[in-house]
DNA sequence: CAGCTGACAGATTTCAATATCTGTCATTCC
DNA sequence: GGAATGACAGATATTGAAATCTGTCAGCTG
């Protein structure tokens, strides 16, 4: 990192913070890391972040942020039905965090530490991913192609039944073979089970 | 544990481990504190099973087979159609699984970590239950209320789905308020999704 | 002689002293 | 005067020496 005499932002913090966490891993990455990587001391990140939970909490939806959003794209996608969307909302899912945990297998487990301990943010993170399959959902009971109660609750249940495609916890059966083939007979079975009966 | 002098049998082993297990915790269980719970030398634990591994092994495939002896018995139950013997086994599952998690939660994590570290019996075990799952699926197929092209893979497709349910890793999300009707949402789902088509 | 023991080597864990880190704040700098 | 510093107290992490554990095996015991 170039000890640089810019202006100290909140956004060169989170950048430094995220490059020192790539090379530390989560248990040895310190506040003190962050500020020599910066050249500056370790009290002035705190005038940014009141705590370090605070910070790696920001680090966390930054990277989190970054790796959805092409996703949100497939909600309104007008061109697709709306079982199409669903069926591309999942996949999209499934590759980008497939992708992530296979690119650099290190990073993606310093990630899932940090995710694990920043309890709100993942929280947040969640609840606009499972608005999005409200949508989707929404899309197609007006449509008349699917039946759904409460679109709410029926997206948390997509959610859950897909949990194994996209909760890091189970990130090292992705790379299994199989793995996708998998995942599309889950979704069969719920697309199915969405579907108005004929 | 009384240090009788009756002959040492693999079953008494695995016994007085699960005993030392729940004391000390899967950290801090020893063999030596086995054998010492026993009256007898470490080394004739090592006569009965040739690592710490093994044993831990067993001790966790008597828990699993313990959890679950209840559960085979809806597979056959004839005064079920297949779908409220599907229903009937998923509620048996996770109310024995979230049973076994809130009343004792030490025990529950004790016995999550040797599951971790006993991948192949867990695999069985595993495969055991979504045996059972594909012969229900394979009795509604035959009933003719069930559209299934292979049973089996739909079987690991219905166990993938409700992963959240029964998956040690969620279990403190289980005495969550919500989350049976979160399960009933997913099977739902999933029933709908099997059914033929009307 | 089948079953058990206990001493042993190498690996792992514990423990306590030492070093580093987090978060605060009075002081310094531009 | 707003931003940055660095010394500080209490909490947490590191380290290396000592203790314990795992797995083996030659020999004891009933």
């Amino acid at each position: 990192m170039p000890p640089t005499s810019e202006t100290l932002t909140a956004e060169r913090i989170l950048a430094t913070t995220e490059e020192v966490l790539r090379r530390h891993g989560p248990a040895k990455a310190t506040v003190v890391d962050v500020a020599r990587a910066l050249g500056v001391s370790h009290g002035s990140v705190y005038r940014h972040f009141r705590t370090k939970a605070e910070l790696r909490g920001a680090v966390t939806k930054r990277w989190l942020d970054r790796m959805f959003e092409s996703l949100s794209g497939v909600v309104d996608a007008e061109d697709l039905d709306p079982e199409a969307r669903l069926r591309a909302w999942f996949e999209g899912l499934f590759a980008a965090k497939r992708r992530k945990a296979g690119d650099d297998p290190e990073l993606f487990a310093t990630f899932s530490v940090l995710a694990a301990e920043s309890g709100g943010v993942v929280g947040e993170h969640i609840a606009d991913l499972t608005g999005q399959l409200t949508r989707i959902v929404q899309a197609g009971v007006d449509a008349g192609s699917f039946t759904a109660a409460d679109p709410a609750t029926t997206a948390r249940a997509l959610f859950h039944a897909t949990a194994r495609f996209h909760d890091p916890g189970y990130a090292r059966e992705w790379e299994r073979p199989g793995v996708e083939g998998e995942l599309e007979a889950v979704v069969d079975l719920l697309v199915r089970g969405l579907r108005v009966r004929g």
